[in-house]
This record gives C-alpha cells, structure tokens and sequence, in this order.
DNA sequence: AAGATCGGACCTTCAAGAAG
DNA sequence: TTCTTGAAGGTCCGATCTTA
C-alpha cells in the first residue's frame, strides 16, 4: 500500500540546480509565492537508526530540490525573553568525540576520521577516546518528584491551529509508510489528541492557511478510499535516508492552493538555529540563502573548521606522529 | 589576523530511588 | 517492573591568550 503524502512544494537551490539539472518548464511548476515544503527534521543523528547521518537538507531526486527542516509551531504570544531562550537551539553533541577534538575542545562528528581531523591532516590519529566507568553506588537523596504535566503541556508542539499558527498532521493512530491511511479520529467539533509520530517517522507541519481539507480530499499516492478527514501525514524517513516504499512527490495541482501569509519564520531543532524562513516567492535561490535556513552538525562542523585550527592533537596522541600535513591537502 | 588554549555552560547517560 | 530524578562524565562554545 503506498503511503500517504501531502502536496509537496520544493525549494530549487543554486546548490540543487547544479547538481540535478532543472528545465525551465519544470520551474514554471513550482507555485509562485509559495514556501518551500518543509519536513519536520529526523531526530538526533545519534538516535537515528543509522546513527551517522547529520540532519542536512534533504536533497532529491524527483523532482530535483531540497526538503528543509521545519520549525514545530512556535507559541504565539511568549514573552521576548521567553521567546528567545525557546529559539534557542539546544546544542547537540556527538555520543563521543576522537581524542583531537576533546583535547583540542572543538566539535567533532560521528564518523571516523572526523571531519576536523580530515581537514587538519590528522585523520590517522582520529580514534575514539575511552569513556569513564561511571562510579557506582552512590548514595542518593531522597528525591523530589515533580507534579506530572498537564495534557496541554504535552500537546505543545502539536497540531491545532486555526489562525496563522503552523499545524501538523496528527491522528490517534499514526500510519506507518506501509499501512492504509487510517481515518482520523479528529473531527472539528472535538479534535484527537494530539500524538507523537511513531519511533523512526517524522511529522509535516503545514504553514498558515494551508488547505487543509483540500489536502484531505486529494491525497497524494493515497488510496481511493482516502478518507474526507484530514490525513495525517507521518513520513518514515528521508534522503538521505531512504524513502518509504512506494513514496511519491507531487506538485499541488495549478491555482488551488493560494500563496498563505509569508510572515513565518523557520527554526530548526538541534541543529536547528532560528532563522528567518525564505520568505521570498522565487523558486530559485543561492547558496547563501540555504545555509541559514538549515543549521545542522555537519554545517556547523564546516563552519567551525572554517575558522578553526586543529587544536593541540598532537599532545593528545603520540607526540612523535608528524601532523605537519597542510590543509590544503584535505578535500573540502 | 589567525591560530591555540581552556573555563565553564550545556548535554547525555545511567544508577538510585520512588511508584505502580 | 517501570518511571523519574539528578549527578557524573562528557562535549564544545566562545572568550582570551599567543604567535606569525
């Protein structure tokens, strides 16, 4: 059974033109002023499955463009302050980083030799450092227990707006890539709860205005008995981690979906830095325009090296290990 | 100006303790 | 047995120092 897919609105960067040649009648596709199609971005690399891939835009194939993060709804009303510490992004960190990067203190990634290393010449040295047993037996306080929160805590990232905030899909049983799209139990008199994607799936978040019901009625790849309720969309994965089976993209059919309020903004999780959203109508953009859109690891990583040396890796290994190799014999 | 160093904020992991 | 807490141990940001 192929999977449920909303209308998807890709960005064509510089970036993904050059690698998948674009026609220009396939540009005349994309809706004019309308934003990019943007995923919800997968979880912590260290936690997904494959556990190495970082979360960077999603490149692909057909049509050829980029998915990038998308921001789960931000609250409407919180102060500047609150705001801003919510926007923050929370850092995130490698499970552990090679001896280099430790010593040296600088951000390291999951693969071996780290990118840090690679680009400084000492990628032979890129090793694992070891990890403290942690101490057993200590003695514990008696702690305090926190009052449980409330549903409405729970439901913050979720679904349910009606005026200008960004919705996802949600259902109380959220489908998997290879399952029939089950009607949600979401009626507008008396919405489902809203749930979590299951482990390995990804939800989409529609920006303000979204048609939603024409989304519902018109499924993309959805079987003919799509239900006239929304459809929750829940991907299981994306390039580069795979499709789902049987996964299609699809252009929203000319003129029914209406450009919606541009004032959005675009933050990421992890990685994800706030950032203003593209609010431009063109299809096409340069590479500056993606690199703040989506600020993950392996970006980070780059950026960092960029202005970074190597620290002292050669005191954290063998002080006799030559590491006078020149950067500029590392691929960038 | 650019690279190196490192203090300390931030993050993850997991054993202890509490609850069901 | 499962859940929750909270501290140990770790990463790495960013300010400061050093060097070319």
């Amino acid at each position: 059974m192929a999977p449920v897919f909303p209308h998807l609105f890709f960005r064509v960067t510089s970036a993904s033109a050059s690698i998948f040649p674009i026609s220009r009648s396939f540009r005349a596709c994309f809706a004019p002023g309308y934003p990019p199609f943007f995923a919800y971005p997968p979880p912590a690399d260290a936690q997904h499955p494959d556990g190495t891939q970082p979360a960077i835009p999603y490149p692909l194939l057909y049509p050829p463009g980029m998915i990038y993060a998308f921001p789960p709804p931000v609250p409407a009303a919180a102060p500047a302050a609150a705001s801003a510490e919510a926007s923050r992004p929370k850092r995130r960190q490698v499970k552990m980083a090679c001896t280099n990067c430790a010593t040296a203190c600088k951000r390291c990634d999951e693969a071996r030799p780290c990118e840090r290393c690679k680009k400084y010449g000492v990628a032979d040295t890129c090793v694992d450092g070891q990890r403290k047993e942690r101490k057993k037996g200590i003695k514990r306080g008696p702690y305090k227990r926190k009052s449980k929160p409330s549903a409405e805590d729970q439901s913050d990232n979720l679904q349910t707006s009606e005026s200008g905030d960004w919705t996802q899909g949600s259902s109380a049983t959220p489908p998997s890539p290879s399952a029939a799209p089950a009607p949600s139990a979401a009626s507008p008199s008396a919405p489902a709860p809203p749930q979590l994607p299951p482990e390995g799936f990804y939800p989409i978040y529609f920006p303000p205005g979204y048609p939603m019901q024409e989304l519902q009625a018109n499924p993309v790849g959805s079987t003919p008995a799509a239900a006239p309720t929304f459809v929750p969309i829940f991907i299981g994965g994306f390039a580069p981690y795979g499709y789902p089976p049987g996964a299609m993209f699809q252009l929203p059919p000319p003129g029914t979906h209406p450009p919606p309020t541009p004032a959005y903004q675009a933050t990421t999780t992890e990685a994800g830095t706030v950032l203003a959203a593209d609010k431009s109508s063109e299809a096409d953009t340069d590479a500056s325009d993606r690199s703040p859109v989506v600020r993950n690891g392996a970006e980070d990583s780059t950026n960092e090296d960029s202005r970074d040396k190597l620290g002292s890796v050669e005191n954290a290994n063998d002080a006799s290990t030559p590491t006078t190799n020149s950067e500029s014999s590392v691929a960038e």
